[in-house]
Formats: C-alpha cells, sequence, structure tokens
DNA sequence: TTTTATTTTGTAATGATTACAAATTTGAAA
DNA sequence: TTTCAAATTTGTAATCATTACAAAATAAAA
C-alpha cells in the first residue's frame, strides 16, 4: 500500500477528516522517515500545494500529534522533528553530521519504582554524539571529546 | 558536604576558575534537584547576587553542559531544564502539575545493533504523562486522554 | 441555494535563546 | 603595590521557531 492510501486510512481510524493537505503531510512523513522540520516539510510540499501555509503545517502536526499519529523526535535541536513511526524506539542524533538515525529499544518495559502508576502517555529515548561514519570520517577531529562514560 | 563546598571541587576538578557565580549556580543546582530554568535559577540567586545578569546564568551553564558538570533534562518544555545529577537517571514530566520526576533507568546498556560503533555522548530517556498524585487528584478528568499503549 | 461548521491562510505577537561588544574583575608579572 | 593582559560578567539588541488570532476559503448540511 502506497503512502497516501496508508496516510488516509490512519486519518480515517482517527476521525479525522482526510482533507488534501492532511493526507499530504502524513502521507510525506510516512515516505520520507528522515525525520523532518516543520520547514523541510513545508518547502517539500510547496510545488504540490502552491498555497500553503506554514501555519496548515503547524495546525496539522499538533493535530496528528493530538492523535498519535506522529511523534516529535527528542532531539534538542533548535527545530522540532517529526515522525510518523510511532511504534516504540530511540533516536540517534550525529552532532557532526546532523543526521537523526533510528535504534530499537529492548521490548522489556523500564519498570522504575519511582513512577509506578504514573500514567505513561509519551516515551522517548534519545542519545547524541558521533555516528559511525563521522567517526571514521574525521579520525583526526576525535580526540576534542572524549567517549562518554555512563555514571 | 555543603553544595558550595561540592561545587568548588566540581570546578577545579574541571579546571574551571570556582568564580562566585559560577559557585552559586552549581550549588543552587546541587541543593534545589528540581530541574529549574534559566529564568528559576536567576530568580533565586538575584537576592544573593544582584549585579548578576540572564545572560551569565546562560554563559554558565554553558559551562557546565560542556564539561559535563549539569545535564540537560530531555523534556519538550518552552524553556530549558538543567539538572547536576549526571548519573544516568530517565525523567518524567507531568502534564498536569507540570513536575518534573526521577526514575532509575536499567544499569543495562542499550545495545542496539542499529548503534553500534556510535560514539554516544549524551543520553537522554524522558517520559510524560500524568504523575500518580495527579491521577487520583483527576479522576473524572482521566478520561480525556486514553492510557499510552505501547507500539 | 443558504447556512453552518470546518479547514486553511496571512500577519502580527511572543519569548527563550544567542550575538556581541563594552565594562568589570581577576591574576600574574614586574 | 602597580601595570597589563586575560578571563569573566553584563546589558542591549538581534534572532527565529512557534503561537495567537482573525479573516478567508472550502466543504458539508439543511
Amino acid at each position: 500500500m502506497n503512502a497516501v492510501d496508508t496516510a488516509v486510512k490512519l486519518l480515517q481510524a482517527k476521525k479525522i477528516r482526510p482533507s488534501l493537505t492532511r493526507i499530504h503531510i502524513l502521507a510525506y512523513l510516512l515516505s520520507h522517515p528522515i525525520h523532518p522540520t516543520v520547514d523541510q516539510i513545508y518547502q517539500a510540499l510547496l510545488p504540490q500545494i502552491p498555497t500553503l501555509s506554514k501555519t496548515t503545517v503547524y495546525n496539522t502536526l499538533d493535530l496528528l500529534l493530538e492523535n498519535k499519529l506522529v511523534k516529535l523526535v527528542g532531539v534538542e535541536q533548535r527545530e522540532k522533528h517529526y515522525d510518523a513511526n510511532t511504534k516504540d524506539h530511540g533516536h540517534f542524533f550525529c552532532r557532526i553530521c546532523e543526521k537523526i538515525y533510528d535504534f530499537s529499544t529492548p521490548a522489556a518495559e523500564i519498570e522504575a519504582p519511582e513512577i509506578k502508576g504514573f500514567q505513561i502517555e509519551v516515551k522517548n529515548v534519545s542519545y547524541s554524539g558521533v555516528c559511525s561514519d563521522c567517526r571514521h570520517k574525521n579520525k583526526h577531529k576525535e580526540d576534542e571529546y572524549e567517549k562518554f562514560e555512563g555514571n
């Protein structure tokens, strides 16, 4: 099934009217798992929807967020990044190439006693550092930062 | 050992000159594990340092961050929150009372194959939802949001 | 149609953070 | 001390992603 059809189905399942704009935005996120920003989405769709407003992108993403059709990528960047992959997974942000990588998080729930009985609605696991590619490309620069020591 | 002495030692260990301002800011964070914002730190220290500038708070926190004496709390709020507890732990943000709770994360490293060989410098685990207190206080409002379903 | 609700749009605020240069303080050398 | 250079602190002015808001456009209902 293509991204447009998937988007329509997802919207309908949440009883959101599948307007052209909403379909485009959700389909773009589904077919471009690059964790785009509002501006990236806006620029990408402008040729197809010349009347598109950036406010609409903001509004639509808020709507999709509320309905859990997209997630915020918990990477501490100036601009927010969005992800239509709503399955639990982690994100790694490389501070050199600024790419965001997905990684799987353990299936086993974290069962911390401190938050027992809390209603968990959003989970976010994100790391940052230097990805493998950039480590190899910048061997000489690597010692600027020491390897992170857990605890 | 009191927070001021600890702050001085931590700064010296990183070869940062322990100026009055730096000591105050780090000691405040150490003795107030409430994950304060820049403004909260600024307001709290103003009586003691009447000449304090908010820019200095920003500058000092940047310096402490670079030296890993404080961490950014990965909670998606308008303002950034800081934490002098640099041990690995998670944060839970309650969207009702807006308190940030600490919780322990599993000692076992997440060993995701997708980021094997990556240089991990910063880790962030943060959840949000409704804390236990607010769930009980707002029983009637609870059904506005369904419980988060993992995956 | 006409009416009403929904969606989209454009413009103007908001406000946390950053840039930057001046002012102040500190520490080392003489 | 006194002098001088470096480090630190400060205030003001930008920046710029996001939000507020009301008007315009569109779609559905009557």
